[in-house]
DNA sequence: TCAAAAGTGTTGAACATACACCCATGT
DNA sequence: ACATGGGTGTATGTTCAACACTTTTGA
């Protein structure tokens, strides 16, 4: 190689959402051990010598969610690498972006078990490292891919009604849009979401059709954009 | 820290974009050293023991273009960490992407005297690493980028007219425009560009208007769409 | 006078917003 | 019966695509 390259030690971060009571919530953990022991921060840990950086990323998920396969969006969000932004020396963190249903809280027994769900507005100044710009890149990047892509069903369940669709949009961007034309721009875009033939009536009123995401890819995916309609 | 946490080399790669001649064109080098001696790569290094990633990019970014200080845009691309990317043992690389004005071809004398700007359609199977793979993503995110950002105004000079800006959705893009709405769209368009108040005949006919790119943020940026219009 | 490029006007189609209205269920 | 949410119809306004047409230069 050349001389006297600094090497560096490599973690990933992870901001896994849901939207959960109508808030958008972020998995947390309380930190057991220095630095930053006791506060909370993102779920995450370093990087193995034979690892793929995704593949970390996916293993951090499944010891933290206590999931064994998440099924679920999983992004990688960008490198945070500023000097001094782990006091125990450079570390490079990869962050990940996770997208999952309203998953249930994990269980205790698990490395998850200090892990909790927290809606994000109530993270603000609480965060260790520089998790708190993480998190934001976060909700920034899911805000705006809920725009041009068909992304909002990996918040779902397996099956969603339209309008359980619909409340995703309006916590994630924290606006109301109207019921009848956001039926009507979801289920006439081909491909977007697909009726899986069965009702459901858990919304209460009349009972619902339920879809699941498009199977094949949105060509033109329309633009959702957080005005009014 | 922790027990034999694995340490890692971390390195910045370039993707530079400009339009040259109506073509898309990327800043490759012509690798000197082993591994892949003789063979095209994307400029970048390793990033430095007190050094930021960005500030890391942004000196490779003077090394290879000859420029003390680049003006254009630049912004994280992603981080490629596959265990078996580079022969010389694990090295993470976090590849930037810059879009830059015509800039003359890099002078000799440099460092970036092996550095030439090649149309990327030239680049199929030539690229060194899984540089081909970082190349890829990054016209992607030009491309995504174009869309639903008032961005293409990084890829033009100083001074622009409408014509100029429009040539450059045309050639990312591959498709034509028609010249009168895309003229429309972008002047109505609040903040997009600004006008300088001087003319030009240098693109032929008609004096065209200068402009510079808008100085104020773009609230609602228009989805300029790959369209025929 | 002609070619070339800038820029404006106009028109029909597509789409978005707002909202009236009916449907199907639980209580 | 009535409240609740699902879903359709429709009027109005806005934006878009297409293209006719005028303006201003260089050759």
């Amino acid at each position: 190689m050349d001389v006297a390259l600094p090497k560096m030690t490599v973690a990933v971060d992870l901001v896994i959402l849901t939207v959960r009571q109508d808030l958008l919530c972020a998995l947390v953990i309380n930190r057991a051990i220095e630095p930053f022991k006791g506060q909370r921060a993102l779920p995450g840990g370093f990087v193995l010598d034979d690892e793929d950086l995704e593949e970390a990323a996916r293993r951090e998920l499944g010891e933290e969610t206590g999931l064994v396969e998440f099924r679920g969006h999983l992004e990688q969000l960008g490198t945070y690498g500023a000097p001094g932004r782990d006091p125990r020396g450079r570390v490079i963190a990869v962050a990940y972006l996770a997208l999952a249903p309203d998953l249930p809280t994990p269980e205790a027994g698990s490395d998850a078990a200090a892990a909790e769900w927290v809606p994000v507005e109530s993270l603000a100044g609480t965060l260790a490292f520089d998790h708190e710009q993480i998190l934001s890149d976060a909700i920034d990047r899911a805000r705006a891919k809920l725009e041009y892509t068909p992304l909002a069903g990996a918040f779902c369940t397996d099956t969603f009604t339209i309008a359980e669709l619909r409340r995703v949009y309006e916590v994630v961007w924290g606006v109301a849009l109207d019921p009848r034309n956001f039926h009507r721009k979801v289920t006439s875009t081909e491909g977007f979401v697909e009726p899986v033939g069965e009702r459901t009536t858990r919304d209460g009123g009349r009972p619902a059709q339920l879809y699941r995401v498009g199977g094949a890819e949105v060509l033109q995916p329309p633009v959702m954009r957080p005005g009014v309609g």
